[in-house]
DNA sequence: AAGAAACTTGACCATCTGGTCAGATTCTAA
DNA sequence: TTAGAATCTGACCAGATGGTCAAGTTTCTT
């Protein structure tokens, strides 16, 4: 208020606390819904149902169903991103890959309906993301190939292509969130805390191994029936 | 027609051979269109026009559109099934274990939309297959998961949870169908018939590899650049 | 306080789509 | 050949749904 146009600056970012709280609330919403039933199976008035909104208030944030989509995926696609800065260079091979798949892993079990409309967005053609696939992501694997790439040369890990490594990295952690529905009956019940964290670890031995890094999973010593 | 209810019994499983050519066609541009835009995104109208049929014909064969992806999902099923029984016991796990791999990547390679469907069904949670889930492949894993456990006890592959071994090879395999257009993206183009061979040998290595049983990809020496 | 901007919402509409139906045509068995 | 079964199909319908709109209410700015 006292300085005005420093004032506008400031609070611009914000986009005014109503709009903010409502999109937020519709988002989350959205992101259930899109995953549960994909973009054409969603309706806005479920949608809007599960924030407390009448529909054309919806529509009245994101312009049109697309819009709101749109808005979902790229909130997930920020998320997604974010955990992949774990994945640095010039550190230990065995502590940057286990890093790696742990934080891929908790993303599996903290954003389920995120991975979810990943996902079947992807397995549609990615018509609304290619842009971030052929850009964003490609240029991100081409940077972390690099590591991968440096290590095989000094003996630290075995060699293969590191961009299928990132297929089968993703491909193997996002199932635990993808298809959960799965591996709920494989499993018998649906994965809780301790489970969850022991599937983690099962990963990672999986994935360090294929790397050809000693891994030896702890818990399944009692499967066996011996503790050798 | 010399012998009448011997002939009824014979013809019987053919249903007649109109009845079998149209759902024949209409489940394979079904199979398509599911996979390419999911249950509600797909029109009957669309579904019907590819295999040059009025939407009425097909509504005829199966009476409701969720019966027709019903019987999508079914005959996907049976595909998927059938790949499974050359994982056999008493053999050599390296053996056994590659077989494995390589008929699954060859399913993903030959039948990517079916891969996509049965994708998109389990991540809406599975509604229509759910007692495929719980009832064949829950019985199937535990049969498969008994020669991993007797070669680990033999100590001729490395230990694991037999479980998350299989939700591994399912996601790595299935990935190269259902997340083609990623991977496209990250390869800078579709596979060709020599690059999903390349991916198939690279899948091989990291599986074999994760089981503790060596393994060298044998195109990745140009990419470090020296034949060592 | 007051005007502007942001937000809210019920009523309404055009379109799309799964499914019906009745009548025509073709196939099959005897 | 012929009756009955199977197949074919255009016209039609009812419900669902994305989106519009205009008239309100609340919030912000000065």
């Amino acid at each position: 208020m006292a300085f005005p146009q420093r004032a506008q600056t400031i609070e611009r970012p914000e986009k005014g606390r109503i709009r903010a709280a409502n999109e937020a609330l519709l988002l989350r919403a959205a992101e259930d819904v899109f995953a549960r039933v994909g973009f054409a199976g969603a309706t806005l008035e479920e949608i809007a149902g599960r924030a407390n909104l009448p529909k054309a208030n919806l529509i009245y944030y994101f312009k049109t169903k697309q819009g709101l989509y749109r808005a979902v995926l790229d909130h997930i696609l920020d998320l997604w991103l974010a955990q992949t800065d774990v994945f640095t260079e010039g550190s230990d091979p065995r502590e940057a890959i286990e890093r790696y798949v742990r934080a891929k892993m908790d993303f599996s079990r903290r954003f389920p309906s995120a991975s979810k409309v990943f996902a079947t967005e992807i397995i549609a053609g990615a018509p609304e993301i290619s842009g971030f696939l052929n850009q964003d992501l490609r240029a991100l694997v081409a940077e972390k190939a690099e590591a991968l790439l440096a290590w095989m040369r000094d003996g630290r890990i075995a060699r293969f292509d590191p961009r299928h490594f990132f297929h089968m990295v993703w491909a193997v952690t996002q199932t635990y969130a993808d298809f959960d529905a799965q591996i709920r009956a494989i499993q018998g019940g649906p994965l809780g805390e301790r489970q969850f964290a022991d599937a983690t670890e099962e990963v990672v031995g999986f994935v360090l191994r294929s790397c050809g890094l000693a891994y030896l999973s702890p818990q399944v010593d009692h499967i066996l029936g011996h503790r050798s």
